[in-house]
DNA sequence: ATGGCTACCATCGGTAGA
């Protein structure tokens, strides 16, 4: 089974390069984030006649994300993230899809850093690590996969040092993740390729991709029942020089039957 | 320290992204 995560910024936008990939690459499950649309104005359609059933979250200008599953309809288990019924925003949804979990998040960017938006991050960091906590106890296969807004080690940023006072490098952002980690979960693609330099997204500014000034920011997670069956890994970097693309790649990883 | 680029919403600039 190959799943991958691909933050679209702005799925209507996005389309025509969306349905290129999926018809390149035929992954059987897609975890999307920042569709940027209004729940009604969600391309259903067009991801149907790619072969695709979906479950989305939209929400009117920003965030919004949604799960893709080929062939099958993901049995939906969570819309928005529990712990806070004043949190307004569209960046979490969870389905079941052939006996496997599978969250699909959109963390918070949280610059400026500090600041009420970085304050959001972290509180919607706990919240997600709490969540986290509790799938595990179910002793199931889950994937925790998406946008986490997290560059993990200095490995994943090309200019580590120019990224120290920013929301996604700061000391609290890390040991967030690393905490989170330390739950039990794999980070997916380090296991597979531990010393490589592999990014996900990179600047639209300044020629970012070009240069290759890259960003590691989107993960996968798995629980130790999929942690096993992890095959291979890998990011469709193809994709971010196409025309009108976003300025992060897809990421996928293969687990075996 | 700033700006560079792209999307959305609603104009012709503001907000957000990372």
């Amino acid at each position: 089974m190959k799943i991958a995560t691909y933050n679209v910024n702005g799925i209507n936008a996005r389309l025509p390069v969306l349905l290129r990939w999926l018809k390149e690459t035929a992954p059987d499950v897609v975890c999307l984030q920042e569709l940027k649309t209004p729940q009604e104005k969600f391309p259903l359609q067009a991801i149907v006649d790619a072969g695709y059933q979906a479950i989305w979250h939209g929400q009117k200008s920003w965030n919004g994300v949604a799960i893709l599953a080929r062939d099958t309809q993901p049995e939906e288990t969570k819309r928005g993230l529990p712990g806070d019924p004043e949190d307004e925003h569209s960046r979490y949804i969870e389905a079941k899809i052939k006996g496997i979990r599978v969250g699909c998040l959109y963390l918070p960017n949280g610059n400026p850093a500090p600041g009420p938006k970085f304050d959001y991050k972290l509180n919607w960091f706990d919240r997600f690590t709490a969540h986290a906590a509790d799938l595990l106890t179910a002793n199931e296969p889950v994937v925790l996969t998406g946008d986490y807004n997290v560059i993990p080690t200095e490995l994943d940023a090309y200019k580590p040092e120019r990224w120290v006072n920013d929301a996604l490098f700061r000391p609290e952002s890390r040991s967030a993740f690393e905490k989170l980690l330390s739950q039990g979960w794999t980070d997916a693609v380090r296991k597979l390729y531990p010393d490589e330099t592999i990014y996900t997204y990179w600047d639209y500014f300044r020629n970012g991709f070009g240069r290759n000034a890259g960003l590691r920011i989107d993960h996968f997670l798995l629980s130790p029942q999929l942690d096993k069956k992890l095959v291979a890994a890998g990011v469709d970097r193809n994709v971010r020089g196409w025309e009108k693309t976003s300025d992060h790649a897809p990421v996928w990883i293969e687990l075996a039957d």
